[in-house]
DNA sequence: CTGAAAGCGCTTACAG
DNA sequence: CTGAAAGCGCTTACAG
């Protein structure tokens, strides 16, 4: 498979690869007759030149390739943030390489390693645990590197945040303005930020609210989400529930949830009302319409692409946090 | 962002740039000293050393990269292959570049541009109609491909495929025995091949059985999914739909068709068996357990990247085509 | 208006 | 056991 190069076009046409290397830039300053121009172009067309990217990513230091590390790209969040970032990112002329961490720091910083020797421009990741020092490792080499939908407190780089705390506090202002008697919080065993955050939330709204009300923290590992789940609530709500609200704190876990109350015929909201964590095409299958907090994606690949793009480009060069909001989608799940 | 490169070691070690290469590529054969090779092995990792994998592929001709071109990474079914592919991929020291043509022809040729100036090895293509011309320019020159999913007639290209008439013949004739008093196709109206040949197993099924059972097919574009089958759905069930059975081609069709039912309390399996090609989270939402044709995913994406990877390597140069067989997982929603 | 030449960071056949 | 040198396909400051 050997590929043309500007040499051939050169040879074909008759003048030195500087020329062609100019035409084919299109710089202008260097002002190049029409018929030399016209006659590069056309051989160019003929022999189906495709310029080598990696030659010159090797003089100019940019490669036009962009990282993203997420957790796992079949999640649903992931591959629909995934497609936005891939849109926005061709904008610019970038081409996207995908990793899935697994939750793993180790395989997480493989792929920062893999990235950097690929020499992308930038890097869009969502960290894990344990993944500080692999993240301080490339901001001192002054790497561009922006962060989604989770963040690390005290690492100073750039990131799209999502208002967790805000956003919780409201869902949960609102559950409890409908005087529930009990609201039951799922959410993960977890030492993520973001995760975190959303559960102080919950728990700070809960306890300026001043009137009684039963709550309860159901916190699962991230391992085995769907059974952890399952099993705890059934031990939660018992045989009766009534007049309770069950918060969840994430897609997967609402999805795991909310199979468990189909199996168990409880319904929603007669029996029990339910507000979630992001959405998933899984909620059309409910026999409920599921309300549920929803994040601005597009807005976030928006936001990340841009930040990436102007430290790329040295437009900027520190570390800049933007912080979006998510809504409160209200729907038949909540009485 | 000044990277460390193999001249840097050279300096600091006081050798010269052939014998760092020699000993971090860990060629035999050149006999260089313990000594020696320990130092340079000390310099790199102290001054962080990350090798360009751009510079070596200019002259290797290998970029380790892959290029993926899927419909959309946003849906179930291509981000859960595309992480199985990650996954193999990154066995074989390989990176995946990803892009979506969105069923566009034009995005899917801009792509396989895009990702030949990057000087991937070799790409993993779901293609579009309309995308033949494309792909043959890429086989021309000896491109490393191998379709997935998808397959286009007619063109000598290395692929893995699903038996999909075959399965589609199975599934049909595990209905018919069952006794429907109707038993409704809904597909897409299309050129996919992949898509007509489902259509095609329901059809030479059907018409081989003797008995009399009402079919009907019901195709909608691609564009419009959700709506249209829920009109066409709601147009053919009428009212009181009984003994009837619905046969989805995708899971797309299905999550819509399903909505339907649920939102109109048409009960599974009571009123209408369900049966469904591919699977997604979604089904767990749903009341009733879903039957469904399960694809190999895990083989799929390994037989790919094995393809992929030995044509890259020369082991093998001709179009290798190869057929999966998916299997029929039987759940409650068929009576 | 156009070209010769250096150089990006590697690999590797060849020489010693 | 080790090094000098050519070359992969580009870009670009410089010279003419």
């Amino acid at each position: 498979m050997k590929r043309s190069s500007i040499k051939d076009i050169a040879r074909i046409a008759g003048v030195s690869v500087a020329t062609v290397s100019y035409v084919l830039n299109k710089k202008e300053g260097q002002r190049i007759s029409e018929e030399t121009k016209k006659k590069i172009i056309e051989v160019a067309e003929t022999i189906n030149y495709i310029p080598n990217r990696n030659a010159r990513s090797l003089k100019n230091n940019k490669s036009k390739l962009l990282g993203l590390i997420v957790a796992d790209i079949s999640n649903d969040f992931y591959s629909h943030i995934a497609r936005k970032l891939e849109d926005k990112a061709l904008q610019l002329g970038y081409s996207l390489i995908i990793g899935s961490s697994g939750e793993n720091a180790t395989k997480f910083e493989k792929l920062i390693e893999l990235f950097s020797q690929q020499q992308v421009d930038g890097m869009i990741v969502a960290p894990v645990v344990g993944s500080e020092a692999s993240l301080l490792k490339l901001i001192e080499k002054n790497y561009p590197v922006v962060t989604i939908d989770r963040y690390l407190k005290g690492i100073n780089v750039s990131g799209v945040i999502l208002n967790n705390i805000e956003i919780a506090e409201t869902a949960t202002d609102f559950l409890l303005k409908k005087n529930f008697d009990r609201i039951i919080y799922i959410g993960y065993d977890t030492k993520l930020e973001h995760l975190l955050d959303r559960q102080k939330g919950f728990e700070s709204s809960i306890s300026e609210f001043g009137a009684d009300v039963l709550t309860e923290n159901i916190l699962v590992g991230i391992e085995n989400v769907a059974e952890e789940v399952q099993t705890k609530l059934g031990d939660a709500l018992g045989k009766k529930p009534k007049n309770t609200a069950l918060y969840f704190s994430s897609n997967k876990l609402a999805v795991a949830g909310l199979a468990y109350l189909i199996k168990n015929k409880i319904s929603v909201p007669q029996d029990v009302s339910v507000l979630a964590f992001d959405e998933t095409e899984a909620y059309q299958l409910f026999p409920t319409k599921i309300s549920y907090i929803k994040q601005p994606l597009e807005e976030m690949a928006d936001e990340a692409i841009t930040i990436l793009d102007s430290q790329i480009n040295q437009y900027s060069r520190t570390a800049k946090k933007i912080t979006l909001s998510a809504s409160l989608i209200l729907q038949n799940s909540i009485k």
